[in-house]
DNA sequence: CGTATTTCCGATAAAATTGTCTTAAAACTG
DNA sequence: CAGTTTTAAGACAATTTTATCGGAAATACG
């Protein structure tokens, strides 16, 4: 698997409030409810996009969480760094320490034409894109069968 | 992560024996220290590689394991459903079910493209090109500091 | 102030992956 | 046949990932 279950539901959960949109802080069980991903276990994925700086959130009654800078300015690819580090995208796909052009594994030159085309496609993307298209309808965030989950 | 260990251990034993060549068994145990891998880890991956048909495993004296089918028939792309299944090739980055063009998640049609790039460069390389690759000098299947694994 | 809401945080548990150990079975050697 | 080499296979342990639980802290509201 190339994503982490973390990183999939932070992804789904981030690209849920972009779909929102607005600057209202949404709670985390509504999310987790609406994803149907383990309320406990989001919390925390929330609480590490917090410490990365990419969410903030709010106690008590009307709290929860927010995208904290603009979805514009937010990519996926800062959401899955932030949760599952930065290996996917600098990491040799055998595993090698230290593999570089000087010192390559038979697979190198070509597995970083594959990390780079997937870096570009998760660094391009930013969360104000996606949630236009979901507020555009025609995709889903969950297992359902549910027609978009703005 | 992209791969497994499994599978990252799979493939630099099988390319490992890609780069020796020639149709004698070479035990487990040499190829495991070799590439500082668990022997017993390795065994069970060869068994499983066993299975799938790409090598055949012969016991006792002179005994070990070796390409049942031609290097050139074998791509790494083999070697990887053989031990982590066509999950890599098949699924949804968000780990959504039945994520489809007609009921896709975001990141369908960008994920897809990624994924079909992954899939073409596993599964074009074949060991024997890989093989030849080690013979001729350069590349390393190990963490140390040696040259050529072959 | 008291209560309800909601995040924060630590403890714990379940599951999957990775790694180790032990014994059995097969095959060669002398 | 006895002894050695080597894979096969199952049990077991360690680690990491995923998931659950319970209480503490913050906030709002009446």
């Amino acid at each position: 698997m190339l994503l982490s279950k973390t990183s999939e539901y932070g992804i789904r959960a981030m690209l849920h409030l972009a779909g929102i949109g607005g600057d209202e802080y949404v709670p985390v069980k509504k999310i987790s409810q609406t994803l149907n991903i383990s309320f406990h276990f989001l919390t925390k994925i929330f609480q590490q996009l917090a410490r990365a700086g990419l969410i903030s959130s709010y106690r008590g009654p009307n709290g929860g969480v927010r995208l904290e800078i603009d979805a514009s300015k937010i990519t996926v690819k800062a959401v899955v760094v932030a949760l599952d580090g930065p290996d996917l995208f600098t990491q040799c796909v055998l595993g090698l320490p230290g593999c570089t052009e000087d010192r390559p594994c038979p697979l190198h030159s070509h597995w970083i034409t594959s990390r780079k085309e997937i870096e570009t496609m998760l660094g391009q993307k930013t969360l104000a894109e996606i949630g236009s298209d979901l507020r555009s309808g025609g995709y889903r965030l969950t297992a359902g069968a549910e027609w978009t989950d703005a």
